[in-house]
DNA sequence: AAATTACTTTGATATTGATCAAGTCTTCGG
DNA sequence: CCGAAGACTTGATCAATATCAAAGTAATTT
């Protein structure tokens, strides 16, 4: 590994959320022990029931978690942008992935091996406690999905997913683009690909939205919030 | 809160997994921030939306937490049996708690404000990764119900929850005692509770177990492991 | 641009598990 | 020990969503 690479290694990882804060030397030490890895649009990351040896960093395109079914389909657990990582809890535990990762879009990503990082958080409390706060999140983002796909009906569960996706501040009507294919979604949902569409038909036939592709233009937000079976 | 209290209560964090090597002081630091809780059958100890302010620790009884619906209706998704902390993720983020929670036996818990236990984590590294090997775990944990309710017919979660209960080494049939009654447990695998009744007695019915009341005797553990439909 | 492949939509049908209803059994308080 | 409330079971029916099939669209490769 070169020092070029070292060094942007080095800036890449000062960008994440996770490591803001962290001493230059420290970042250094930490980037002279990841490498990085690109991998194209359907290649997978590991498999379920691989042993975890790092922390994922990915830095650009798409990655999907999912879980394999004995029937070759597969249940999608969380999908991961630009600038997020993942992997986090199984630095804690010694057991093999509890899910498949397959990137969705060509990407780049970081591989932080798990000793490294841990002994980097003996070093930083701050470290420690961003650790946590992530994985505290990922339980609650988890939690929701579970009462997305136990509590709610079909309707209920994309109408959450588009209410989701909705910028914080905004007119009552908007655009939002689909974070990836519609069968992906679905997967997330917990609902089969022609259910899917057929919920996106009945939200369109009944005028609270319109489907172009993967652009959905909300006409009203309030009548979608509002907006029941 | 009297001397004798603060002594008693620091003897229970001791015995928690999670405090286990604390240093004396430390642990009675923490228990003089401490109370204790007593509660009886069917009270609610917090409730979706309430501010997250305590650590609890259950000593004795049993406690679900659960996802309210709007019907009414809720879905179980952990149980806890003595001697287990519940509340770790709310700890580290500033949100209303995601789920209720409600004894479901007589029981006692140990209340640790938030504060206390954040600062004692700053003194501690190994307490630190205790909570982070904690989290990971319930995420872990939470992972295998969502695959459970989202991947398996009802009859495969059932045998799945079973297996679950089966003691790690024992014989080809054995019994074992329900944790706790069946509608919680029906909640628990995202079933009516007249369906895992059927489903029992459909697994009575194919020789594989006998039910009584709580009690199910398994015959053969081989058979029930390779038992498909 | 043509061809191949993957993705999406739509319709018809099937199936799983929920719901409703009634009855039995258990538990618990008086 | 009795009566009431709650828990569990069993049967009949229903509804939601999956599955199957086919056609239409979009994307990708050559």
């Amino acid at each position: 590994m070169t020092h070029e690479t070292c060094y942007s290694l080095s800036e890449a990882l000062a960008r994440q959320p996770l490591f803001h804060g962290l001493a230059a030397d420290e970042l250094q030490h930490l980037a002279q022990s990841c490498h990085e890895l690109r991998v194209s649009k359907n290649q997978i990351l590991f498999q379920k029931g691989d042993t975890p040896e790092f922390l994922h960093i990915l830095l650009m395109g798409q990655v999907k978690l999912a879980l394999p079914s004995a029937q070759g389909t597969e249940k999608v657990v969380h999908m991961f942008e630009s600038r997020s990582t993942f992997g986090e809890a199984m630095v804690f535990l010694d057991k093999p992935y509890p899910v498949t990762a397959q990137a969705t879009q060509d990407s780049v990503l970081i591989l932080l091996p798990k000793r490294v990082l841990i002994e980097s958080m003996e070093a930083s409390t701050m470290l420690c406690r961003k650790m946590m706060a992530s994985l505290s999140m990922r339980l609650h983002e988890l939690l929701d999905d579970m009462e997305t796909c136990t509590l709610r009906t079909s309707a209920q569960r994309v109408l959450c997913f588009i209410n989701n996706l909705t910028p914080t501040q905004t007119t009552d009507s908007y655009e939002i683009l689909l974070p990836s294919s519609k069968q992906t979604i679905a997967s997330q949902l917990n609902l089969a690909p022609e259910t899917f569409s057929r919920v996106l038909g009945h939200l369109a036939g009944a005028g609270l939205i319109e489907v172009k592709g993967r652009t959905i233009k909300v006409l009203s937000a309030t009548k979608l919030r509002n907006f029941d079976i």
